[in-house]
Formats: structure tokens, sequence, C-alpha cells
DNA sequence: GCCAAGTTCACCCGTTCGGGCGATTGCCAG
DNA sequence: CTGGCAATCGCCCGAACGGGTGAACTTGGC
């Protein structure tokens, strides 16, 4: 975020270093006029431009997932999310047990607890209220 | 699209103007110099910001499901369509079965053309491949 | 007419899943 | 220190799922 700002702020400088530069040659020729005109708006057009996208397109895709509100309501522990997470990637239990170093009985308690809390009875079906809840993608 | 294009052109059209008569002010006043270049670029860096928000923030929600072209890349039928998007809402077979009004057997048999076209083991893993697929939301 | 493809259903068998119950360990708050 | 909670693992059993195979029947096209 900062590094964003502070980008911005150096773009900004060197903007102005520009304009000034642009200054002097207006004031050694003596109204060059409207042609430095034109080209200060269409600088700031684009910067203007560069700005918007940068800014304000960023946050669209960035509606990311791992809701912490529905995760507090549900109260869903950190081991349960991350076995949740597994299951939404389509992978089994034996698989989940792999990834996370644990014994596939102790996936299926999680398993088992995350149907409680989400209120599924296939795992299929808790993949997608995960996903209704914005808990997972 | 084209009522965007038609506004965004009457837009640079008021501009340009507003740039005429704002013209007419310099040379009426002589010289009031540099805060009618401040002004006119903080327009265009308005302007440019509106565009580039209006113009590149819009298309991140248009990621429609139904993906036709997948669906003929993997030749998926329509009876096996129905399924697929039985299947991502949680359902089990039987349940799949009875909003068809067909026996479980047949469901299975769908199913198992599912997994082999979508190249899958586990419901679970199918659901996930048709949604990379743009296939189901 | 016959072939291809889609849809439908059936059976067997092995694996996975889900429910239920119990148990241990470690940590943190009261 | 004691009770609660999260995490871990085990076992049993029934239900659901998945693989394999076979077989009708319909529909559209060659």
């Amino acid at each position: 975020m900062w590094k964003r700002v502070v980008g911005y702020g150096a773009l900004l400088a060197a903007g102005t270093l520009a304009l000034q530069w642009l200054d002097y040659q207006r004031l050694v020729r003596m109204h060059a006029g409207d042609v430095y005109l034109f080209l200060v708006a269409a600088a700031f057009l684009v910067l203007g431009i560069v700005l918007g996208v940068r800014v304000f397109a960023a946050p669209a895709p960035t509606a990311f997932d791992g809701n912490p509100k529905a995760q507090a309501a549900l109260g869903l522990s950190g081991r349960e999310l991350e076995v949740l997470h597994e299951l939404a990637a389509g992978h089994s239990n034996k698989e989940i047990a792999a990834h996370l170093h644990v014994s596939p009985n102790t996936v299926k308690t999680h398993v088992a607890r995350l149907f409680e809390k989400l209120g599924a009875k296939r795992r299929t079906e808790a993949i997608r209220r995960a996903r209704e809840l914005g808990i997972v993608p």
C-alpha cells in the first residue's frame, strides 16, 4: 500500500519537474502557446486514466475469499478452515490427511465438525455452502 | 457499448467547448496564465480518472457461466449437463435421480461419463473442474 | 435398413464417506 | 488447578459412491 503511495508521489514529482521544464521552454520561446497547453492536457489526461485504472480497477478482482465475518459467525477453527479449503479443492480425506500430515481419522473428525457448522450432510453440499458464504472462492 | 462511446464523445465535445470558452477568457484578460493552465490540467486529470474507472473497472463481474466452448470441447450431452449442474448444487445421486425423474442407476451412469470427460475421480473434483472450465458458476 | 449416439436401467464388488462413540494431549482462562 | 476447547487418533457400521459390464430403447443420419 505505501509502496503504491510513494510510487504515485514520485510520479507526481516527476510530472511537476517536467512541467517546470516545459514552463522554462515556454518563457524562452514566448508563447509556443496552444501546443504546450495541448501537451499538458494530454499528459494529465493519460495520468488520470492511469490513476483511475490502477487505483480503482484493482479492488474489483480482489473480492477475496476467507470472509472473516462468516468464519467467526460459524466458529470455524484454523484447522477446520485448512480442511475446508482442501475439501473445496476436490481432494479425498486420504489426500487431505497427507497434505496436512495427519491421520485420515483426524480429517474425518474435522470434516464432521464442518458438516455440523455448515449445516451440510455431504461434502459437495459443504463446498456449496462455503462458497455461498464467501469462505472459499 | 455504442451508448458509452457516444456518451464519452459528447463529454469530450463539451470539454472542447469549455476550453474554447476558457481560451476566449484568456485572450480577454491577457495572461491569467498559470491559473488557467492549472485548471485545464486538473480538468483533464479528473476526466482521465473518470474514463479510467468507467471503462476499465466494469468488465470484472461479466464472467458468465454455461461456457458453450468448453461444453462442446468435452462433448457433454444435454442430460450430462443437467446432472453436472445438480452435482455442483451439492445433491446426492438419489436426489438428482428424483429431480430428473430417472433411476439412481441412470444418474450413476451419467456421473461416471462426466468423470471420464472431466478427468475426475471424485465428484468434488468434478465440481472443481467444471468450475474452472466455467461450465458452472 | 442399419449404424452411431444418447438415454435408460440393472447387478456386482470394492472403496470412500458419514455417524457415533470414546480417548489422549496441550493450552488457556477462570 | 480445573474445566473447556482445539487437535489428534482409533474403531465400528451402514450408507453413499465409483468401476466395470451388459443390455434395452429412441432418435437422427447415411
